[in-house]
DNA sequence: TTACATCGTGTTGAATATACACATTATCTT
DNA sequence: AAGATAATGTGTATATTCAACACGATGTAA
């Protein structure tokens, strides 16, 4: 080390906007805080990143502090840099985010005493979040909005075995506007990772739907043929 | 203040990712190092975010510094956050990328002694880079290839005047591939943003062509209707 | 005047996107 | 068991977009 960096009073931190989608309504994650500032506001999940953490590892590693949650695949989409977002000093987030399945059995279960309890909460009528929050969430939620228009990655907020109805009740949720059936079916099943299993939806006091399920090696096959990019 | 946010040796950066088109060719804009690590070696124009200025706004000051360009518009693609990215502490970097007009006029003339020199390299055999910045390249390069398939932003590349072939042979040199000289032109002038000018080109051994400029009132226009967000 | 180099232009067929309605099926109720 | 209910599952016609493809016109230079 011949030049010395310089040491500000600054860090970094992460944020997380995971989407899930449960009983036909487009849900993020929220947590209660229980440190000041912004005690028992609602945020996103965030804390500060580690020293000796890559900001994805410190990704991973602070959802599951304050939600329970693991082994997501989350992508960072933004960094927030504004010098008065947080009270306390220069903090710079880098948001990620993630569309998980929301799954009745697991969980939400903080394990540090930053966050009182963590809870999905519908996109629709957010409250006002803690710090800046709120712009990061609508950030996030444009990005995959965007981003779902010509990648399928709403398989990924969907149970295992799903309908083409509850396909369609998705995108429509995250797009925010109405589809035609016969339309969207006939462009799904188009794309070849569908895969149309013997089973039938249970539970239902109508004519039960066929059950699919998303074929994630033809997926990927499809998916990379579309991405050029540089390697040398 | 009730609570002090923890004091590590950390710094945020921001690292530029500047394309110029001129002479048929891409290229972007490095700085000669003058200062370890990495001393004498090529590298991005980037420098460290000072506390009391925003990204944005830090992102400007740096490569005015660096290369004497002011008043361009940049924007963030990703943020690099690997623990060992900088030799003497950890560092991450906000990376940034513009297009701009390489002009014959301006000079590249560092104000500060950061960097020995300014000056334009093609992208293509560009030499191995200080720190992760190959890698920061290789992720800005991918990010304006996707961007340009679906935004027009190959104007920001050339002279206010230009001819549609120069537009064509842009097109040709970020997505690297031939396109069809018909086709590319009937695309482009359906989008009805370019205008076309009395005049053409000059000092040319041929048959001039027709000069355009870019419209951009009607780009805003057209632009914005094809983003769908979310304000609530 | 001739050679040269680039300009500028249209059509056709294929693929994709859009608009649109009703008979079928399973369940529930009486 | 008959009928009501609620959602499933399916096809066609039209418009739009994309892809492939070649050559005469024009200006410059020798």
């Amino acid at each position: 080390m011949e030049v010395k960096l310089p040491e500000f009073d600054s860090v970094f931190s992460i944020d997380c906007v995971i989407f899930g989608f449960d009983a036909g309504e487009l849900k993020i994650l929220l947590i209660e805080r229980n440190e000041e500032p912004f005690k028992d506001w609602l945020a996103l999940p965030g804390y500060i990143v580690e020293q000796n953490e890559s900001i994805d590892t410190a990704a991973e590693r602070i959802l599951y502090e304050l939600t329970g949650l693991r082994d997501l695949h989350m992508e960072q989409f933004h960094t927030f840099g504004e010098v008065n977002r947080h009270p306390q000093g220069r903090v710079i987030t880098v948001a990620y985010y993630a569309l998980i399945r929301i799954n009745g059995q697991k969980e939400l279960r903080p394990v540090t005493q930053y966050a009182k309890k963590a809870f999905w909460h519908p996109v629709n009528e957010l409250p006002k979040l803690a710090f800046d929050h709120s712009e990061i969430f609508k950030t996030g939620f444009n990005k995959i909005r965007r981003r779902l228009s010509y990648q399928p990655i709403a398989f990924e907020l969907l149970p295992e075995k799903f309908t083409l109805t509850q396909l369609q009740m998705l995108y429509e949720a995250i797009l925010n506007k109405k589809l035609d059936k016969r339309n969207f079916r006939k462009k799904m099943l188009s794309y070849g990772f569908l895969k149309e299993l013997d089973e039938k939806q249970k539970g239902v006091s109508y004519r039960a739907a066929k059950l699919y399920k998303f074929d994630k090696r033809k997926y990927t096959k499809i998916f990379q043929n579309e991405l050029t990019t540089v390697e040398s």
